[in-house]
DNA sequence: AAGTTCAATAAGTTCATCTTATGATCAATA
DNA sequence: TATTGATCATAAGATGAACTTATTGAACTT
């Protein structure tokens, strides 16, 4: 292992430069013998002359011209490590692993990710979508920077915050608009149609219904909302969905929304990362941003509840 | 101007790679909290968190993933350095600026430029042909390495090392092969064909032609040896050319070369360099070589002298 | 031959870096 | 829940590298 110092380099580059011991010495505010000191020790560890002493002047040898090349290469490369580290820590920069549970990502990600480039515009942001317990594992690993998904995660590594609530909505198919708003325990008697194993929205949905009474009589799982709605829109029972779904998954099926009497049942969306994160800081900042682009979505919901 | 070391570099690339402080500060071979206070102070200097510290693990925050590349580029860089050392001091290897005499250079570079390769397959020679003058002014800024030229130049920042004697012979054209042969003062009479000013080989002839006596009577300008020997051939006159010239100079042209009785006029080529080059050492075993390529040469000229 | 310029050397001081010892934190386990 | 083990951070003292000023030496100039 050669043991060179960047101090050296430095020190070579401006000899180079200057072609003079004392002027480079003056260049790097040290005296004219620190400087032909570590020259000296520069080039015994590198076992080869770098300059030629002439009484008059110094030159550069044949070598020294492609180490003062070479020097100049990592004195840079050295420098701009430090614009980096600069450059990421003025401002949020660079990658930002966002993981979003599947509930949440198509109504909640156009808008925060709208916000966030706006924020920060040299954010290279990268999504993740799947179910909570991989966007906890790879939240864990490092795999991904920070997560929105239901609350409570209940990790002790992990920071959490609030986002917002949404609340459930009933989704019938169209010609059932007007019947009777069905509570839980009526559920039960209905058939519910749910997202497969792994959802957390599923689990929601179902611990509403159990709330009151026992697990429903027939349960089918599709993997999206969207193929639940679809499939309500065709007759084959009912579901559940976020609220915050209901714009987009309702526009092209015909199907009737109803929202429940209270207790109504509701999650709370929220935003999770380690807590040791260098970016915990700016991860609150986002947090901020996610939560103010929800607000626009929540406000959208305001529909009448049918009652 | 940031101020981080190589060897920082060096402690954080291992810890980068080994993800254990103490595990990388034993590669390192130092102690833990040594390597624990040099990340810490980059890091200080960067502003910039490097390692995400979990409890159990640590992990490289996305900046410290550029860094890390980064280091290992500057790292890379910094052991190649040495590696370009060791390898321009094992062997002569790169650039070899050599001036050669134009009234040697034809003749002498062809075995010379073959000998200097095969002794030094890595060499880059270059070739630089012009008067003495010039050649040593190049040398003195160092735009040469070494001159072959006529001996002695009495620079005292020049060493100089004798290569081999050369005699002068007469040639004239091959009409008057048989005439009796020329001493210096009958050369005088007779119309004598020179090279241009600036030639040392041209105040060489005439110093010997003065030796004995006045300048000669007419004196005819070339600007090489071929173009003397072409006009001797054409019936313009006489001229003298070093030895080693006969075999090239004469092939095509219907002249007769006559050696010269004792004491025959000669001229010692040499070697010259900065004595201060670092080269000086594998510039005497090139003289060598040198030596030894002429010694080929000069035995060729051994043709009956006309007495 | 004397003076000037410039780099190398010498001697002493300062400051950075290392070491050992200890403390703090977290995770795993009884 | 307390304990133990692992791991990194901190503290304090020791070492050594790098810097300073002063001086010498060599080469070029006048």
């Amino acid at each position: 292992m050669i043991n060179i110092t960047l101090k050296q380099l430095r020190y070579f580059e401006a000899l180079a430069r200057h072609g003079h011991f004392g002027k480079a010495a003056e260049a790097c505010a040290i005296s004219q013998p620190a400087l032909s000191m570590q020259i000296k020790e520069m080039e015994e560890v590198l076992g080869a002359t770098l300059f030629e002493r002439g009484g008059r002047q110094i030159r550069l040898t044949h070598f020294g011209e492609i180490a003062a090349d070479r020097a100049r290469d990592i004195l840079r490369s050295a420098e701009e490590l430090g614009d980096l580290a600069r450059a990421s820590r003025d401002r949020l920069v660079g990658r930002l692993r966002i993981g979003v549970i599947p509930t949440i990502a198509p109504y909640l990600l156009p808008s925060v990710v709208g916000a966030l480039t706006k924020s920060y515009p040299e954010l290279d942001i990268h999504v993740r979508e799947t179910v909570t317990p991989k966007l906890i594992d790879e939240l864990d690993d490092g795999r991904l920077d920070t997560a929105i998904v239901a609350l409570p995660v209940s990790e002790a590594t992990l920071a959490e915050t609030a986002l917002f609530s949404e609340r459930f909505v009933l989704v019938r198919s169209a010609r059932e608009a007007n019947a009777p708003l069905p509570n839980a325990d009526s559920l039960r008697e209905m058939r519910l149609l749910l997202l497969e194993e792994g959802h957390c929205f599923r689990d929601q949905a179902l611990s509403f219904c159990n709330l009151q009474s026992g697990p429903p009589r027939e349960v089918l799982d599709a993997s999206s909302l969207s193929t639940l709605v679809q499939m309500v829109s065709a007759g084959m029972g009912v579901t559940l969905i976020p609220e915050m779904a209901v714009p987009v998954e309702t526009r092209s099926a015909s199907v009737a929304i109803s929202r429940f009497e209270a207790p109504e049942p509701t999650r709370t969306i929220g935003m999770v990362w380690r807590r040791r994160s260098p970016l915990a800081g700016q991860l609150a900042e986002i947090a901020e941003i996610v939560r103010r682009s929800a607000e626009g979505l929540t406000a959208l919901r305001e529909q009448p509840a049918i009652s």
